[in-house]
DNA sequence: GGGTGCTCACAAGGTTAGGTTGTGAGGGTG
DNA sequence: CACCCTCACAACCTAACCTTGTGAGCACCC
C-alpha cells in the first residue's frame, strides 16, 4: 500500500543535520557515526531520489535546491516521529521517580505528544533539564480515580463536569466534526451544510457504544429521530478508513482528522444547530494551582493555546 | 538530538496493517513478507515500548489499548512519509511520458505532495490507474517559462499577476504569518497583537532578498519606516529555527509553520492593518480549461479546497 | 615553502539485523 | 477426526551498514 522508496528515518535526520551544520563530517559527529558512514548514507539517498541532494565542496557541503525540498518534506516526517518518540518514551514505565500523569485517550493520542515535545524543546532552549514524563492512557473516569488516589500527580480529562474534589484548568477543546468521503453527495461544494435533523436521519458510521465520541454524538442528537448506524467500528482509524471509502458520514474528533482534511481524504460538512464541542481539562488534587515543579510547567504549557 | 527509540517505518506500517486486518499473517502477506518475519518485528517493537501492543489469540490478533495509541501516532508519521514518498517519486525523472508539471517552491514544498497523495488514493478508490507525475520545482518566473514553452503541461505559481498568454485557476492561498519564539515578549497572551508600524520598526529575521516571502513582506511594509533585519537566512527551516531560539520575529508562510504552531515551538502574533496573503494559481496554455486528462484532474483536485 | 587542519571519497573487513524455510502447538470447524 | 487457521521457536543466510585505514584537494598561517 505504501513506502516504495522512502529513506530511513535516520537518513532523513542526517540530511536535516547536514543542512544545519553545512558539513557531512560535522553532522556525522553530531549523530555519533563516522564521516564515511554519513557520506555513504547521503549517497544512498541520492540514488533513491535520482538527483544530487548535497553540493560537496572541499570545505563543506551545502544542500542543492532539490535537497532543500526533500529536507522540508523530511522535517514533517521527523516532527511526527518525534511526537511518536515522546509518546513511546512516556509509555515506558522504567524511569521511576519522575512526573507521573494520566490522560484520556483523545488527549493522549492527539495532544500530549505535542505538548511533551514542545515543553522539552522549550526547556532545552532555556538550558533546563527536560522533564521525564510517565503516562498512563485510559478513560476519563479512571483518570480521575488515579488522580484522587494520588497515584499520578496530574490528569487530563474530557467532559463538562468537574470531578469531585479536584481542581482543574482548561487546556483545549476538541470539536467533533462531521465528515464524509470525497465521493459522497454531501462533499459537493453546494451541499456542505446539513441540518441536525438530516444528520440524525442518515445512517452513520459510528464508534462502539460507550466510547467518548459516541457518547457526545448521542447526547447532541438525543431529541431527534435517529437512523440505525450503517457500521459500528471500534477504532477511530477504522472509522476514518470506512468514511474515506464512502461508507457514509461520521462524526470524528477534529484532531484525529486534521491531516485527512488537509489532504482531501475526507471532507468536512457543517451541521447547523448542533454543538459538538468537548472541553479538555487538566485536573489535580490540592491547592488552586497544580503541584509545584514539572506538573505546573506542563499545565502552563498545555494551557498556552487554550482560552483559559 | 532525536530518535532514540523510534521504530522503523516498515515496522510502523506493519502495525497499522495488523490493526486493519486483525491478523499477523494476513498483514505479513499484504506487505510481502513471511508471517514469522512479521511476528518477530512486532515483538521487537513491543520490546521497544515495554508493553504488549498486540493481543494474540489462536484465531487472530487485536491491538491492545496501548497498541491503538501507538497506531494513532504511527499514522501521523506514515502520512507524512507518504507525502515525502510522493514528492520523491515526482522528482525522479525516470518515468517518461506521463504528466509533467512545474511548481513554485512554496507549492512544491507544502501543497503538492498532499495533492498527489490525495488524488492518488481518490483514483485508487474509484478503481482508476493512478496518475504518474513528474515535477520540477523552481521559482515562479521559470515555471511560467516552462509552461509557455510547452515543456510542462501545467504550472503552479504564486503572485497577483496573471502571466501573459496563460489561463489560470485559483488553487489556494498562503498567508504570511508573523511568529515569535515562545520566550519572546510578544508571545505573552496579552501582547499577541501588534500594529504594522511596530512590526516594521522591529528588527526581524528575514529570508534573503529576492525570495518570495521577503518580496511579499517588503511590499506590504513599503510605506513604513523599517528597522534593519537582525538576521538574514537562506532557508525557511533556518528562519524557523532562529525564531524558535529567540532571535526575533519573522514573517513565514502559514503552511511552513503549521506544525510549529501546533506544538508551540512558535507563537503566532496578529498584525493589525496588514495584508500578507499570497494567491496560488494553476496555470496552463490553450483553452479556458486545463488540458484534458490527468492535468485537468489534478487541477480539479487542487482547487477542491480553494474558493474558486 | 611546508606544516596543519579541514573537507569528502574509496576500500576492506566485521557485526548484526532482518529475512526465509522448516516445524510445532493450540483452537475452531466441517 | 481431519483440516485449516492462528502464532511462535529454531537454524541458517544474506545483505546492509558501520568501522578503521588511507588518500586527495583546498585553505590558512607561520
Amino acid at each position: 500500500m505504501l513506502a516504495p522508496h522512502v529513506p530511513d528515518l535516520r537518513a532523513l535526520e542526517l540530511l536535516v543535520v547536514v543542512a544545519r551544520t553545512g558539513s557531512l563530517g560535522a553532522a556525522a559527529t553530531e549523530l555519533g557515526i563516522s564521516q564515511q558512514a554519513a557520506s555513504s548514507r547521503v549517497r544512498t539517498m541520492e540514488a533513491l531520489v535520482g538527483e544530487p541532494l548535497v553540493a560537496r565542496s572541499k570545505r563543506g557541503s551545502e544542500l542543492t535546491p532539490t535537497g532543500e525540498l526533500v529536507v522540508q518534506w523530511a522535517d514533517r516526517v521527523l516532527d511526527a516521529a518525534q511526537e511518536l518518540d515522546a509518546g513511546i518514551a512516556a509509555l515506558r514505565a522504567d524511569r521511576r521517580g519522575h512526573l507521573a500523569i494520566a490522560a484520556s485517550l483523545t488527549i493522549a493520542e492527539h495532544l500530549l505528544p505535542g505538548w511533551m515535545v514542545g515543553l522539552r524543546t522549550h526547556q532545552v532552549q532555556r538550558g533546563q533539564q527536560p522533564t521525564e514524563i510517565t503516562m498512563t492512557a485510559t478513560n476519563t473516569e479512571r483518570v480521575t480515580e488515579l488522580v484522587q488516589a494520588g497515584e499520578v500527580a496530574l490528569g487530563f480529562v474530557e467532559g463538562p463536569e468537574a470531578p469531585r474534589g479536584l481542581r482543574r484548568r482548561l487546556v483545549g477543546t476538541d470539536e467533533l466534526l462531521v465528515v464524509v468521503g470525497p465521493g459522497h453527495p454531501w462533499a459537493q461544494r453546494s451541499r456542505r451544510r446539513v441540518s441536525a435533523e438530516t444528520l440524525a436521519a442518515t445512517p452513520l458510521v459510528v464508534r462502539e457504544a460507550g466510547s467518548g465520541t459516541r457518547t457526545v454524538l448521542e447526547r447532541a442528537l438525543a431529541d431527534l429521530p435517529r437512523a440505525t448506524p450503517v457500521l459500528e467500528l471500534s477504532s477511530t482509524a477504522a472509522v476514518r478508513a470506512a468514511v474515506a471509502a464512502g461508507a457514509g458520514p461520521a462524526a470524528v474528533g477534529a484532531h484525529a482528522v486534521r491531516d485527512d482534511l488537509a489532504t482531501g481524504r475526507l471532507v468536512r460538512v457543517t451541521v447547523t444547530g448542533l454543538d459538538l464541542t468537548r472541553h479538555l481539562h487538566a485536573v489535580w488534587m490540592g491547592g488552586p494551582h497544580p503541584p509545584e515543579g514539572p506538573a505546573r510547567e506542563l499545565v502552563a504549557w498545555a494551557a498556552r493555546g487554550a482560552r483559559s
